[in-house]
DNA sequence: GCCTACTACATTATCGATAATCTAGGAAAC
DNA sequence: GTTTCCTAGATTATCGATAATGTAGTAGGC
């Protein structure tokens, strides 16, 4: 859908996040320009404008005249931003309880049907995609654009994944916990809604940060 | 207490967010990279660092090979900003209760009584300054770094100035309308707490926008 | 031994110039 | 008249090189 592939410093931005991501880049690593500079062969500008990028999306910390580190996400940050989402997605329940339609129901039934395969053959990264999309159709249907922008910011998706592999949840668990927000929403309750997804993401948060697998 | 005088970036962009608040650069305008660099006698590099910045703090809208331009915020845009703002302080609320000590305490009602002068003054820049301060004082003593964070990416107070010359709010009921929120907090009851903040919040959201003066 | 000054090196910040892309306007085809 | 193609000018994106800053190590003074 993107019609652009033609601007560096947006696939230098990538090839660094799927770096962070996979781990190429350690939490704390610095990130060199020239170094990319030189392996990428490409000059130092889209290479910094890049680095800025990430900077915002809070990927890096960098200071001036020393540089870029990956950031170190400690546990401690994720379980910071678990309260934030949950304020968030309540809101979000709440406005999407009213326009959730059959659309809606039907692409978030898929993907709680893709959760629970993932849950089956045991493929965390699976799981995690498709609760991701199936947060952000909700997000999406409050049709409050800066809400939208600041629980994207969060990329909870991102960093929930490092921390998830070292955990070990019950993911057919963690794939019916949905369920519930589904049938809220198919009763169109906006308060009740925006209760029970406070709830998931604060129950999610808390077995996901104690280990403990339900 | 800033340290850094120096890196070129830092301080073009901070004349940009000027301009685009003082209303030099109005909304939908065009900020051409080359423009500033002859006015500025600097290099196009950090102009262009900046710009990312700026597209990262929500101040500019940019496309490739398009250029930016300033975000036209629109009163529809504030207006889904504070359902937002509500949530976020709601919780600062909660976990600042507890935290409310003697000295926040005194800095709260210094912040307040500058709200008062000002208003007696009907300087509506200085209360909104007090007002931003007092907010963030509060959302400070969370101790939630991911709270802070996305709560300082709304740049409420910024966007707040813009529709607030345009109405005629009671400047004095303003101010006062924080002394419940510092009661709350004396109390040291969260959940109060919370509540009384995210309702002082779609309080002034409500007047803000509808124009009513209270 | 410990502190300071200095030096060589690594890295970031900025520069000036070139390449790539967009936009408006007019010419040519229909 | 309308559409398509093309061109000139404006602007953004990228480049290669230089200046400014930070860092580690070393020598000299105490």
């Amino acid at each position: 859908m993107s019609l652009e592939r033609t601007v560096m410093r947006e696939q230098i931005k990538e090839l660094i996040i799927r770096r962070i991501l996979d781990g190429s880049y350690k939490p704390g690593e610095r990130i060199v320009e020239l170094q990319l500079v030189h392996e990428l062969q490409v000059s130092q500008a889209p290479v910094r404008e890049a680095l800025r990028d990430l900077q915002a999306m809070r990927f890096i910390d960098t200071e001036p005249y020393k540089g870029a580190r990956v950031r170190a996400l400690s546990r401690a940050e994720l379980a910071e931003s678990y309260p934030v989402r949950a304020m968030l997605e309540e809101l979000a329940g709440q406005l999407a309880a009213p326009r959730a339609d059959a659309e809606l129901l039907g692409r978030l039934g898929a993907e709680l049907q893709s959760m629970r395969t993932a849950a089956r053959r045991h493929d965390q990264h699976a799981l995690l995609m498709a609760d991701a999309r199936f947060h952000e159709l909700i997000v999406q249907t409050a049709g409050n654009s800066v809400l939208l922008d600041t629980w994207s910011s969060l990329r909870i998706e991102a960093f929930t994944l490092v921390s998830m592999v070292t955990s070990n949840l019950d993911l057919v668990a963690i794939a019916d916990a949905h369920l519930p927000i589904l049938d809220a929403l198919r009763g169109g309750d906006a308060h009740l809604t925006g209760k029970v997804m406070r709830e998931h993401i604060a129950t999610f948060a808390d077995h996901l940060l104690t280990g403990v697998t339900t």
